[in-house]
DNA sequence: ATAATTATGTTGTTATAACCACATTTTTTA
DNA sequence: TAAAAAATGTGGTTATAACAACATAATTAT
C-alpha cells in the first residue's frame, strides 16, 4: 500500500478501531487511492458521488464556480482533513460544489454510499465506522457555520478580522499561516481581490496586522 | 405523553426503528419536552448542551447576534426538525448561535451526550439511531451549504433571486410562502432590512416577482 | 540569470448598499 | 372599533465596496 497504515490508525475515522478492524473496513469500503495534479478538478458540481475523499497528501478547496466566473471558496480541507461525504452519504445528492486540488495532492476515497449494506448486517467495526463518520460529520457543520461568521459582516475589515480571530483563536497563536492567496482569501469571505489587498493594506497601517503573503500576525 | 408518538414514529431519527425500539431509545435518551413563548431564547450563545432539539410544534430560528446588534439568521427549523445536534454531539462544544423560539413552540430534547455510554453496550436500537443521527447531520450540512449560495452573490437582488431560487426549486412551485419576515429575510441574507425592502419593490416592477407579506410568487 | 508569468498592491471612478428619518400599511390590543 | 404598536415601504445622503487599469513584486520557467 502505499499509503502509511499508521496515518490511518490516527485518523479520526478508524478512531477506536483495531488493527483487523481497520483491514475489514478499508477492504468494504473499497477504498482507492488517486491522486490529481494541482488546480484539477477531483469532483464537479453536478456530479454524484457514493465515495467520501480523505487528504493524504497536499490540499484541496471546496468551492462553487458560477456561469459568471464568480467563485466562492466554503473552505480548504487540509491533510487528514475529509471532503464530500455528505453527498456520499446522501445518495444521489447532486454536489453543488466542485471539488479541486488545491496543490498536487493524493485522495483516498472510501465508498461509503454501501453503508446501507452495512447497516444490514451490523458488526462492531461498522457500528465504530458509522460513530466516526458522525463526528466528522458534526465537525463539518462546526466548520461550515464557522465561515457564516466570518462572511456576515458588512466590511471588509469585519470580515477579515472575524476570519483572522477564529484562526488565532484555533491555533492558539496570534502568528500564523493561513491556507489561502490572496484571490482565494477573497473569495472565502466573497470580497473582490483588489479591495481586499486595500484594506490589509490600511489595516496594517492602522496597526492591526502584519502580513506577508499568507503569514499574519494580529498586534490587537 | 403530550406529544403524538406516531409523529415520533415517522421522524427521521427514528426511522426503520420498532416502536418498542423507539421506547427503549425515548428512555435511554431521557427525552423531555418543554415549551417557549414566541421570542424566548431556548440556547443560548456560549452555552454547553447535551442534548439536540426536536421541533414539535411551533418553529425557531437559528441566529447570531453580535454585541453592536447585528443579527445573522443561520436558518429556520421548522415542525419535525432538529437543533443543537452538532453541539450535542461534539461535547464540550460551546454554542456559536443563540436558538430562538420563532413563535410559541414545544421542543423535545434528546440527550445525545450520552451516546458514549451507548456506544460501550452497542445493540440494534442505538446502532440504528447513530446511523439516522448521521442522516441528520449530514442534511444540516447541505442546509448550511445552501445558505452560503444565497449570501455569495454581491448585488441584494442576486442573493434574492438565488434564496428564493433553492425555495422554490424545492417546494416545486413558483409561488410558495418563506418562513422570514423582512427584517428575518434581510437577516439571512446578509442585508439591510430597507435596502431589502427598495430591492423587492424595484423586482417587483421590473415584472420578475409578486410579493405579498411572506408569500413569493416567480415570474421568471 | 533572464525572461515570462503570476500574484499582489495602488489609484481613481462608479455603482450600490448602508444608513437615517419618516410615511404608510398591517397587526395587535384594549 | 379605536388606539397603539409593529412591520413594511420610500426618499435622500453617505460610506464603502466593486470594478478597471495599471504598477510592482514575487515566483516559475528557460
Amino acid at each position: 500500500m502505499p499509503w502509511d497504515k499508521n496515518m490511518l490508525k490516527d485518523n479520526i475515522i478508524f478512531s477506536g478501531m483495531m488493527s483487523e478492524e481497520i483491514d475489514l473496513a478499508l477492504k468494504e469500503l473499497s477504498s482507492v487511492e488517486k491522486t490529481y495534479t494541482k488546480e484539477s478538478i477531483i469532483l464537479r458540481a453536478g456530479d454524484i458521488t457514493d465515495s467520501l475523499g480523505l487528504v493524504i497528501s497536499g490540499s484541496v478547496t471546496i468551492e462553487s464556480n458560477d456561469a459568471w466566473g464568480n467563485r466562492t471558496i466554503l473552505s480548504n480541507v487540509a491533510k487528514g482533513g475529509f471532503f464530500a461525504e455528505t453527498y456520499a452519504l446522501l445518495e444521489n445528492e447532486p454536489l453543488l460544489v466542485d471539488v479541486r486540488a488545491n496543490e498536487n495532492c493524493r485522495i483516498l476515497f472510501f465508498k461509503v454510499g454501501s453503508l446501507k449494506k452495512l447497516k444490514s448486517n451490523m458488526n462492531l467495526w461498522s457500528f465504530k465506522l458509522i460513530s466516526n463518520l458522525l463526528m466528522i460529520s458534526a465537525n463539518k457543520n462546526l466548520h461550515l457555520s464557522g465561515r457564516s461568521f466570518h462572511t456576515s459582516p458588512k466590511t471588509i475589515r469585519g470580515r477579515v478580522m472575524a476570519y483572522l480571530n477564529s484562526v488565532s483563536l484555533k491555533k492558539g497563536s496570534n502568528e500564523f499561516d493561513i491556507p489561502f492567496d490572496r484571490q482565494q482569501l477573497a473569495d472565502y469571505l466573497n470580497l473582490e481581490r483588489s479591495a481586499l489587498s486595500k484594506e490589509l493594506g490600511k489595516m496594517k497601517k492602522d496597526g492591526l496586522i502584519e502580513v506577508r503573503k499568507n503569514h499574519f500576525e494580529l498586534m490587537f
